[in-house]
RNA sequence: GGCGGAGUGGUGAAAUGGUAGACACAGCAGACUCAAAAUCUGCCGAGGGCAACCUCAUGCCGGUUCGAGUCCGGCCUCCGCUACCA
């Protein structure tokens, strides 16, 4: 029998066996508790890197566990695969989007293979895939019927050069990601989701999932930016028209001294009088060439045109010249901002740049300020003033008061403001799901026949990079007929943002194979929603706000009872070499399969799961990894070690062990239940690991010549492997194998610790004096309280302490310590 | 500016309010070896002492408590996200 650890052979050996035994399969059995585990899948980037590693691993670690525990664990792969990569790659290489992605996910897929995770691989999906996006296309068609896919035109990032559209995430610094040319901003007809219709719920059910880590839920929270406030409406002068305005400090209104507009306002244009309208439509043109990012900065000059037209304060009845403003956003509020220069530092700023008037209405407390020599706004809480029946109200009182009064005057009303935009889904590329839709110049937009899905996308395409998306430049594929009238029409060439895809794909994977809609509700409905969802803490907001938004639109359109997809969601660090992020850039990236290759996919495994718990950040660090192998090493040579001794030895008589084998045993069971609780409720595998560490130098010199020494060896050593089981699942299952076991480890169940093997005959006590440790002393389990004090007062090293001083009070803790307070 | 997270040895890190630094990495010393590698053993926060031990020490300053790395208040530093949000 082979007895030195060759990593290599043992895995190739276990995961052939999995695979063809088709170990990991899933399938829905009403009779077990189900627990479906989910990582974010990958994108077929080429290669995997160990971020992946580390995040598949932390998950094939509860994998395990939770099948050991008796769960009927559901744990799918597959692939993000849409997306702008491929087409850079296939316009650089003149090769095919499909023809690159799908040669990734072959070679990814053997990566991760070599790793040995316990995925169901009959599940596995491409988001490329025709039978996956045909049904997207079905579901987009389900909301554009419902409305909760729109189009409109709006201002969206425009890069110049690749010709196309680009999400937020994809403008780094101002400038294209891909190709580096600064970013405009263009108007364009967008495809839309409605997710502010679900803005209250998705704010809602933040404070329902305490699975979650607090910090994603705050991000989420502030991402949808929920505002209490009011809307008010400013009479324009001679005219029984009005500008609306949305405001959280309707208790300044009475200060408000001028209005000011986004250069986008529908009526900026209309409002300039006619000697105003030239330095107008100079203002909204020079904006206009300003991109977003940088009229958005900090430090941007703050800048204005006035119309030459006024409104009237409804409450004071000041005559308040309109302005437009460079920092009035026109996707915020009304894109209409009343402005209070005394009690808004923008507006205080604009106004003395501008000269406009200044009126004081909130005075901090015990203090008088003076519009003409404040030096900026005052934004606190304090004493209304100059605001006719309110002044001397708390300002927090007169929020309330003021918000009644205006609704009881027409005025306005109390209304509440989300930050959270509709979600643009269209791009200007060929490499994703088309929308499916025809434009007829006789009916307008018509949906795709349900008949005619899905809409394939075309293989013959040309990729030059240049002229945008090349599904608009191909007549075969644009050009169609009217599927209501019969004449002549234009396909919809953009196609969806990939965030679609990843919006449910944890929804077909619980039945990828099913033929006949969109999802097989029964088995969604037996495995939804996901137990455990793992993955980078950079998907906090995007995806996993648009994933939430999903799973409510699935449930609303009837497909899925679920409300939410995750209940519980770890996010995992990142990993980190020399201080940085690993990165081809830095030169400091692990390659995954150099490290399996020389260390074998286990080391690889238990160092990602040691070196640091799971939420924190991972320093990479090679020595560590050579520790780990070490570490294995040892296990494996203990075993064969002990072989012989153990080769017949038969189950523990706990009832007649002798006081070393007990001590021994207490040691092993001891280790089981602490390694379960860290696995079990607290995720934390780094110090599971480490006291299975130490079980093992215990284990390691242990040599007695009692009768029952074997048996105790060998309960230990299979506990080991057990307990090693899910953080190692190659070697732990050949030494199993080799312990002599004829069933595989993957069908064992988790250990149960021992209750009455685990309780200690003698405990350490620790003796403090005032709160500082003086003594130890060891007394036998069940002392009592009084005599435990009474040891404690009488130990000699204690005495010296409290010698010619009185004992004030004597505290002690069960079985852990004692305190004495002297003075 | 707003929100969130984190500060513990040379390093990664442990510690339901109860022995600070488990476990590991690095380092030092030793055993084995002709030698090296591998393996094994011991030491390993700082200062003092021949030693038993003592003092100090979890970013800083206070507080609560018999007892604080942990709880509370106020700062400092670093990291992340977000940002002219009216």
């Amino acid at each position: 029998m082979e007895q030195k650890y060759s990593p290599k052979d043992v895995e190739l050996k276990w995961q052939s066996v999995w695979e063809s035994e088709k170990t990991f399969k899933a399938a829905a059995d009403k009779d077990k508790q189900k627990y479906y585990l989910l990582e974010m899948f990958p994108y077929p980037s080429g290669r995997i890197h160990m971020g992946h590693v580390r995040n598949y691993s932390i998950g094939d670690v509860i994998g395990r566990f939770k099948r050991m525990r008796g769960f009927n664990v559901m744990h799918p792969m597959g692939w993000d695969a849409f997306g702008m990569p491929a087409e850079n790659a296939a316009i650089q290489n003149k090769s095919h989007p499909a023809t690159w992605t799908y040669e990734n996910i072959a070679y990814m897929r053997n990566q991760i293979k070599k790793m040995g995770f316990s995925y169901d691989w009959d599940r596995e999906l491409a988001t490329c895939d025709l039978d996956y996006y045909r049904w997207e296309q079905k579901l987009f068609l389900e909301m554009f019927a419902k409305g909760l896919a729109y189009k409109k035109t709006s201002f969206v990032n425009w890069c110049p050069k690749c010709e196309t559209v680009l999400a937020n995430e994809q403008v780094e610094d101002g400038c294209c990601w891909r190709c580096d040319t600064e970013v405009k901003q263009k108007e364009l007809d967008q495809w839309f989701f409605r997710i502010t219709d679900y803005a209250e719920e998705l704010l809602e059910n933040t404070y329902k999932l305490p699975g979650w880590p607090e910090r994603v839920l705050v991000m989420q929270r502030n991402w949808i930016g929920k505002s209490f406030g009011c809307e008010i409406n400013f009479p324009l002068e001679n005219s029984t028209d009005s500008i609306r305005v949305f405001t959280t400090r309707q208790d300044t209104v009475f200060g408000a001294t001028f209005m000011s507009l986004a250069p986008e306002h529908p009526r900026a244009l209309d409002l300039a009088t006619p000697d105003q309208r030239d330095s107008v439509i100079a203002f909204i043109d020079k904006i206009r060439k300003t991109d977003r990012i940088k009229r958005t900065a900090d430090d941007f000059e703050k800048e204005g045109v006035f119309t030459g037209s006024y409104c009237i304060n409804p409450v004071s009845g000041v005559r308040m010249p309109i302005f437009l403003a460079n920092f009035v956003l026109m996707d915020y509020g009304t894109g209409a901002v009343m402005a209070v220069p005394t009690h808004d530092q923008r507006d205080f700023e604009f106004a003395r740049k501008y000269d406009l008037p200044l009126k004081v209405v909130i005075q901090p407390e015990g203090k008088t300020l003076d519009p003409l020599s404040m030096l900026e706004a005052y934004t606190e809480a304090g004493i209304m003033a100059n605001s006719g029946q309110f002044d001397g109200m708390q300002s927090g009182d007169a929020k309330e008061a003021i918000a009644n009064f205006l609704h009881s005057q027409g005025h306005g009303a109390k209304t509440v403001n989300y930050r959270l935009r509709d979600w643009g889904i269209s791009r200007q590329r060929y490499w994703g799901n088309p929308i499916p839709v025809i434009y007829c110049d006789s009916c307008g937009v018509v949906p795709v026949p349900e008949k005619d899905l899905p809409v394939v996308l075309p293989k013959d395409v040309e990729f030059s990079g240049e002229g945008g998306s090349p599904l608009a430049q191909m007549d075969s594929f644009v050009n169609c007929t009217c599927p209501v009238c019969g004449k002549a029409a234009r396909r919809e060439t953009d196609t969806m943002d990939t965030f679609v895809q990843s919006s449910w794909y944890f929804l077909r994977y619980c039945c990828p194979d099913f033929k006949d809609g969109i999802l097989d509700r029964e088995s969604v409905d037996y495995w939804m929603s996901v137990d455990q969802y793992i993955g980078g803490i950079e998907h906090a907001v995007l995806h996993l706000l648009y994933a939430r938004f999903f799973t409510k639109v699935m449930r609303d359109l009837g497909h899925i009872s679920a409300d939410e997809p995750f209940v519980n969601l770890l996010t995992q660090g990142m990993v980190i070499k020399d201080g940085a992020k690993m990165s081809k850039s830095k030169g400091n990236v692990i390659d995954p399969d150099a490290l399996i290759s020389k260390y074998g996919a286990d080391t690889a495994r238990l160092f990602s799961l040691f070196a640091a718990p799971p939420e924190k950040d991972l320093d990479w660090n090679d020595q560590g990894v050579e520790g780990s192998f070490r570490f294995l090493g040892r296990i494996w040579k203990l075993v064969h070690d002990r072989l012989d001794l153990i080769k017949n030895a038969g189950p523990v008589d706990a009832g007649s062990l002798s006081a070393e084998e007990r001590t021994l045993r207490r040691a092993v069971h001891k280790t089981i239940r602490k390694v379960t609780e860290d696995l079990d409720e607290r995720f934390h595998f780094n110090t599971a690991i480490a006291s299975v560490m130490e079980l093992l130098n215990i284990l390691q010199p242990a040599e007695l010549s009692t009768p029952q020494f074997p048996a105790v060896m060998k309960e230990a050593l299979q506990s080991v492997i057990l307990l090693m089981a899910p953080f190692v699942p190659h070697i732990t299952e050949e030494l199993w194998q080799r312990l002599g076991n004829k069933s595989p480890l993957t069908l064992t169940s988790w250990p149960d610790y021992d209750r009455s093997a685990v309780v200690d005959e003698e405990l350490l006590v620790v003796v403090q004096v005032n709160g500082k440790l003086r003594s130890k002393i060891t007394v036998a389990a069940g002392t009592g309280e009084d005599e435990l004090k009474a040891l404690a007062l009488a130990d000699e090293k204690v005495a010296q302490f409290i010698e010619g001083l009185t004992v004030r009070k004597v505290i002690s803790v069960q079985g852990k310590l004692v305190n004495i307070v002297v003075g």
